[in-house]
DNA sequence: TATGAAGATGAGTGACCACTCACACACCGC
DNA sequence: GCGGTGTGTGAGTGGTCACTCATCTTCATA
């Protein structure tokens, strides 16, 4: 009387690990690695903690899967941005310049990015390691599509660092002068 | 036989307030807000826990006193080198700029930065406001010493912010193409 | 020198955290 | 249809956390 299931039941652990992973970076986004409970991963993924520490053994390789996540995520998206042609006038990079002013925009890209960079600097080599790689592969795609390099690099790179902590803090919405003058005109062209 | 003591024995509140945020933004700044227990900062302080929660009813409060002394401090450092005579070849804003990457030398107070950039994305709205407000004066501190506006000073902001994220991650330690191109010859200078 | 205000703490308290373990169910090749 | 492998969980466990409370000591001063 009980038909037999079309499709199968269970997930495989690829593709738990996928939801899983996903659910790690945001959760980690909004409260940071110290600040984020496992069982609140678990349950954002719709898995059991237990099954969390098969997947992942540590909180820790869990963080560093979800660092991973984010910076894959933030490169395919920048390197879509460049090979796009809509916009014919605009240069290679002034298109990544866009794509990673539009991608700020999205709070948990955002506070993923800031979070990161604060565990980069913390004790656990793991992490550290993970936010670098990410990092450099970032640099590195941004380089090698753009054909920028030495004082043009740096100042593309610098100024998508102040753009991230404007925007961690919210500076747009600050009524005060320094606020308007370092938010200027490049937060909305 | 006892000999009463020529000074005081206790401290004012107001002096334990001191050693206490000190302290705070030394711990705060190594493992970030939620990965700090409270019972540590005491410790560090040399006073009991239940004494913190009487000088600081909550650790969020004291986050926010460790964020303002912090970026009093850089205050402080920036604007006495701005007006530091001894290199007259230089603008202001070439000195500030000398004095901001030395004091990314100490692993406290850059890592107090990132920190504060992650807490300051956050929910904690108390948080955020000291955040802006030790930034917003620091970039006004800047701006009215060196007169630098617009363009120039974004620029300059900019510079810092990618200096405070690479130094964070220990990128001159790094040996691959990237790390050398962006730490560049701005890192010893 | 009595008194009250201020400084300071030991000993909790309930909640929560990372992580574990024994066990159950689903799947699949034979 | 059976046995082994992979998917999944309920119910802990020991430890830690932010915060509290009753109580003590030190000090200034009247």
């Amino acid at each position: 009387m009980i038909p037999p299931p079309a499709t199968r039941q269970l997930s495989t652990a690829a593709e738990r690990r996928e939801v899983l992973v996903e659910a790690a970076v945001a959760a980690f986004a909004e409260h940071g690695f110290h600040g984020t409970p496992t069982t609140e991963i678990a349950k954002a993924a719709g898995i059991s903690q237990a099954y969390l520490f098969r997947l992942f053994p540590t909180k820790s390789e869990l963080y560093v899967a979800a660092v991973d996540r984010c910076y894959r995520r933030l490169g395919d998206a920048i390197r879509e941005a460049a090979e796009d042609a809509s916009a014919p006038g605009e240069t290679a990079l002034e298109r990544m310049g866009h794509a990673y002013a539009a991608l700020l925009q999205d709070p948990t890209t955002l506070r993923a990015t800031l979070q990161a960079f604060a565990a980069a600097s913390g004790e656990d080599l793991a992490i550290r390691d993970a936010v670098r790689r990410g990092y450099g592969d970032l640099i590195e795609l941004v380089q090698r599509i753009s054909g920028a390099e030495g004082e043009e690099l740096r100042e593309f790179v610098a100024r998508g660092m102040l753009m991230t902590v404007l925007a961690g803090m919210d500076a747009p919405s600050i009524d005060a002068p320094w606020a308007r003058e370092l938010c200027g005109d490049k937060f909305d062209d």
